[in-house]
DNA sequence: TCGTGACTTTACGTGAACGTAAGCGTTATC
DNA sequence: GATAACGCTTACGTTCACGTAAAGTCACGA
């Protein structure tokens, strides 16, 4: 299809380049629900860095993927700052021993925050199940009463 | 000890007022952690609203099992407005059935968001972990090269 | 009596995470 | 060739959750 200008090469929405998908701005904010402002911010911060054709980005799966883990770090109640961490974490696939082996530590950490904040979300959970017991029964009560 | 004058009264760590434990800002700032701007702003926000002696705050168990909520909240990533509405629904033990029904509906409403947080949690723990193997995998690799 | 410490209010400042508007450049379609 | 759809940059504005400074009150101890 379309010209032999890679530049002026129109996309289709499963649009692939030598068998790599790519997306535009516009595609991941309509996949994930954000603004395309929140993309461009990201990518201002060090979060993402799509390739650009001309002025326009592209974004890769590996940048989507980035994406993905940004969110769901943001619904748990991480910093960008802290996400920019721990993206920089996933990206050193080949370092040397002492870097992996730093790397290796610092997962572990984040592993453990996390376990933390599990806990931290199950005394809550707790807290309601057991508010909402006694409700129940308070409920249970009045309508004895009422019959 | 002290003087006839209530508003005189000078009160210790352990300070109680007929078996009631009462607190100092300062009191809970050291034993959370916060300022105390914080805990003015929070009483700003309307998420604690301690008794007054004169002018200075007193806060009561109950105050101070408010803000342990609050920060509980805070840690999982939920903002001050949604802690508010949370602690509202916590307040309201002697409601009509409809009002108590209500609440009981918004509590579990609550719980499955919680369960949602904690779905996020675990994702990002496997995925940690995951990643932890590969690189556990590698430098045993790279072990084995180096003797 | 003069600090010192703990508390108060008022109010402007700040960093994070975007929102929003202005103004412009392509590409496709009517 | 006008208009819409999609993208771009620059830059000021906004909300949240406090920080920080200024200036004052009140009780206690040396």
């Amino acid at each position: 299809m379309s010209t032999a200008l890679l530049v002026s090469d129109r996309r289709t929405d499963s649009d692939k380049i030598q068998g790599q998908q790519i997306y535009s701005i516009g595609d991941l904010s309509r996949e994930f629900k954000v603004t395309l402002r929140t993309l461009r911010f990201y990518e201002d911060k060090g979060l993402i860095s799509p390739e650009r054709k001309g002025t326009t980005r592209i974004y890769s799966r590996r940048d989507r993927g980035r994406l993905k883990l940004i969110l769901r770090g943001k619904k748990v109640g991480f910093s960008l700052e802290d996400i920019r961490e721990m993206l920089d974490l996933y990206d050193l696939r080949d370092g040397q021993i002492t870097q992996l082996t730093v790397s290796l530590s610092k997962f572990r950490d984040q592993i453990r925050v996390l376990e933390h904040q599990r806990a931290e979300i199950d005394a809550a959970i707790d807290d309601l199940t057991q508010t909402c017991d006694v409700v129940e029964k308070m409920l249970k009560e009045r309508r004895a009463q009422a019959s």
